[in-house]
DNA sequence: CCATCACTTCGGTGTACGCCGAACCGTCAC
DNA sequence: GTGACGGTTCGGCGTACACCGAAGTGATGG
């Protein structure tokens, strides 16, 4: 029965120790056990125990390293479902702003990763560009025209596999649609790798370093978000 | 925190049974608390606790009249919801296919309504043929011909709603998007006020009358789904 | 090798909650 | 009225499980 495998699944996620991890997960890095605790507030053991019925579940992937246990969302299926949630929960904006946490939250809403593509208002910004210039239709996905464009200026290559090139996922800050699937991955990896976005600390939140911001200018005629 | 609403929701819904009466009540029409716990194989005392707390979670909504209590989903978005988590679940095709089962299956396969629009081959022959006369881009918006056409040969008005005009639905036994949104659901009243589909004894599984033949061939040229 | 460190396993505790049957309360039919 | 019926409330039972600290395992690094 369906409704077996449903319940089964919404309790892996009715946990509050566990939904913190999974969130924390959406970065799409690996996290060690040890970090997801600190980041749930709850013991070593306790944080061990959630890992591996989120592993069983088939939610997170786990490599062991040594004496370290990193473990990462399984892949774009997982980060969907989770952002297919949060989208549905949606418009939530922080009650009470407090100082430190409207600056995070600053930082958040300009740019940051969304799973293994980019969000905020850098995400929507490049989505923007890329559909004004052809590259993408209205409802995201790629033209022709961009798929040359991702060929010659940014060194894409169609992967084999069955993922979609590019899909819309609801941004909660923006509550508008950004670039995601393969193509929004591959933005993200290229604008990192040549250090046009670089992390802020060690969470999600990114921000266009001054090399970035002329080449997405020369490129896309974006302008540095607000 | 976004975690623990994300917790508090997915509990709602890790439960056999209230995970059984959602599936149901997907169906899109309102069900007693009688008949959903009969459905579910509890007690009427047990059923209707988790109406209650379905009811409180936002997740349905009720009408009490005489001595019954209807329950139904609270809306699209809450539909959405629980067809986003059974793509996830996705691709599970019945293990060992009894014979009875089998054939509510293959009705189930042939036509069904998915909330508020029609899914299975009948739903996707439908989408597809919209698609193949230009009434639909390929990744299901309306167009403009879509749009007069719309209003011309099934008499619909947008609605002044938010909801998006039209939207892909996954479908799990298809594996197949189909056409959703405000004009999916239209397409389905439509097609049901002319007797053109019928439903098939209680459930959700749906069949082309007919009249509903001929008239979906002129209309659209859909040949009756195998 | 020994100490440290990341993590796991285990035992124990407390709580949440899914379930039922029995009693109860309106509504409807006669 | 009276009785049947749909639904709810309540008490009680059993289980599942989230949590922790303590003890154990295995890699790392002096």
């Amino acid at each position: 029965m369906a409704a077996d495998e449903l319940a089964t699944l919404a309790a892996l996620l009715a946990d509050r120790s566990r939904a913190r991890f999974l969130l924390a997960l959406l970065d799409g890095r690996a996290w060690t056990s040890g970090e997801l605790a600190q980041a749930a507030e709850v013991a070593p053991s306790t944080a061990s125990e959630h890992l591996t019925r989120l592993v069983q579940g088939g939610l997170l992937v786990e490599r062991r390293q040594g004496r370290h246990r990193y473990v990462q969302l399984a892949g774009p299926k997982q980060a969907r479902l989770l952002e297919d949630l949060l989208a549905y929960l949606g418009p939530t904006d922080p009650p009470k702003p407090t100082l430190s946490a409207s600056a995070a939250n600053q930082a958040l809403r300009r740019g940051r990763t969304c799973y293994d593509h980019l969000a905020g208002r850098l995400g929507v910004a490049i989505t923007d560009a890329m559909a004004a210039r052809g590259l993408l239709t209205e409802d995201l996905t790629v033209t022709d025209d961009g798929l040359t464009w991702l060929t010659d200026a940014l060194a894409f290559t169609p992967p084999a596999t069955r993922r979609p090139l590019a899909r819309p996922c609801l941004d909660w800050t923006e509550r508008r649609s950004h670039l995601a699937g393969a193509v929004g991955a591959h933005v993200c990896t290229h604008l990192r790798a040549n250090d046009w976005v670089r992390r802020i600390g060690t969470g999600r939140a990114v921000r266009l370093t001054p090399t970035g911001e002329t080449a997405l200018r020369d490129l896309l005629g974006v302008s540095p978000p607000a």
